[in-house]
DNA sequence: GTGTAATCGAGACGGTACGTCCAGTCTTACA
DNA sequence: TGTAAGACTGGACGTACCGTCTCGATTACAC
């Protein structure tokens, strides 16, 4: 079990620059104009490291991304049994991470590289839709509305996803009420 | 005021060519794997003569999607008063749409070249969500459920939007019920 | 027979840019030392260009230096009967082409790529030794001294290429004694 | 002053190793197309062990051939006075020497590794050059014709070099004629 | 008909990013 | 300290593609 490394290990130091450059980049430029040359310097980092860990840009901007960016989650662990209170409250956390920081120009770039990538597709499933379904039916679930909860999360998951997509503001802030509809709509 | 051109026309041949050229090359290999020395050649067609008719290879596949494909809107025209079985009608349509055809996949590329483009992206919102909006606006409000209009309108279309980039059948298959549980959750 | 060539034609600037720029790079840093972007840059030329007309650098510094500077043989077209005088005269004018310019530089270049590269060493020997030891051993025959035209040559060339090699001033002084001796070695 | 060496003793066995693996991988592939890792790899050892040796590959390569290969010279080290039986001596066994071995095709490499390293250009000449002029102005000296002695050891060197570096086997063999030749045209 | 001028297919051009490869250095654990 | 292993920076390589430019050939309109 010891497995005993052989060889110089793996630069923490170096993965995390990487990372943080490509962040940064993306940010300031977007996913398309950043290239790995640009991330390489700005990580003061050879370009062999970042092909050593990441099999293409797109892998590497994933990672990124869902590193430091994915938590959209975690926090409708526990259904309270107040559906609409569990829903604000979790929509809420989510839009106001996702307003603060850049994240939505992140989920962009995570997007685009999903687009190339499909190992970047299905992690990006895994990240954000996967736990963001399965807290919704759990919600659902425990307040004898199980059937909806499909629909529910396809609804959430949507509004989300066309707020970042088109860069939509104003649609951002509806959330609440999409809650508020989605609750009463399907109440019975 | 005339303006007589002089020269040989440009050939409306050529043009048709490549719009149906990018299309199947686009739906065989993706957008990003497209090049336009293939799409030249599948055209049977010079590249410049692309770049006469497009200012890049983004503004080409929105041309060459938007042409065909979007039609999703024009439906639901004129709403009947009856606002369910005006969304169901429309929305089924819509899916129909999608199903039959490859529309899915020109819509990924379109959301792709969005990602490069903005004037791709421009295009894209004007001729999807814009007439979708403006439809379900209709809807709500010649039933005097106005101040809902928008929200409706950011959940069908992000619905939408997510059955599209997930590529999740099951999920477009589900969007009959979010109309009910709008009708519903609209009510009053 | 026509040919008729289509598209655009080869840039004979940009060919002759390059060759130029290779020679100059070449005699300012050495071969091992020259890389095909500082080629490309300094003939201002796309590096693709480089890659479309000559398949390695090898070839191109073949190229490049057989192009301006062979011209070591075609004095002894035609043997006077003075077999002493004919290859005075040959071994000094070739030591003056060798000397006033940078021609030494250019063979070693052209030496180091040889040893990478097939064609190269064939067009070497092609244009240095398949020529001078045509001149020698016409020289020779026609003062009947064929059955040693082989080893004249085998001489001649060799000083002339140790001289190259290892940079030695006065060995390429002494070649008018080796004349002298070679002469009289083979006379009867 | 015991200077008391510390710590693991350097491997004998490792520096041979390393060695015999660069003649065996220069004499399979050529210099060119031999690298380091590969070295290494056949000789069992660390790459730093190579760097901790030699400052280059170009060094090593050097010391690889010259180690192995160059005793070209000691033959001819007391001249017996009969100028043609020792130069012929000696030029039978350097032909021999080059002939059963790979020894050409080691030299070719030396000469590749002396175009980018100075230090081997020097070794080279030191080993190969230096030793022969010696002999054979001590053979021609001590008949009488030192006068000749630079001409004759330009001459024998550069047909040497010729052979190997054009791969001209006729001439290889043609060098007993050559020392016929010189013995005669030094005469008187 | 003939001239003129813009378009056509073809393909080279400059430029730039990619992903691979190697040299020479550095960092582990082990001997 | 020396060693094998192997990651590190740096940078050249050769390929691919973009968007532009330049050919000879074609084609419509103006004369």
């Amino acid at each position: 079990m010891s497995a005993s490394r052989v060889g110089r290990p793996r630069s923490e130091r170096a993965r995390l620059a990487v990372l943080q450059a490509t962040r940064d980049l993306v940010l300031a430029h977007g996913y398309e104009a950043v290239t790995l040359v640009e991330i390489a310097a700005a990580a003061e980092v050879g370009r062999q490291t970042i092909y050593r860990w990441w099999r293409s840009k797109e892998a590497l901007v994933a990672d990124a991304v869902l590193e430091q960016t994915l938590s959209l989650d975690p926090r409708v662990v526990t259904p309270s049994g107040d559906l609409s209170r569990d829903l604000h409250e979790w929509v809420e956390d989510s839009i106001a991470r996702m307003a603060d920081s850049d994240a939505a120009a992140l989920y962009r770039a995570l997007l685009a590289a999903s687009a190339v990538d499909d190992a970047a597709a299905a992690r990006m499933t895994a990240a954000f839709s996967d736990p963001l379904r399965a807290a919704v039916t759990a919600a659902f679930e425990s307040t004898g509305r199980g059937r909806y909860a499909d629909v529910a999360a396809d609804v959430l998951i949507g509004v989300m996803l066309n707020a970042i997509v088109t860069r939509d503001t104003p649609a951002r802030e509806r959330i609440g009420v999409v809650v508020d509809v989605l609750v009463r709509g399907t109440a019975e």
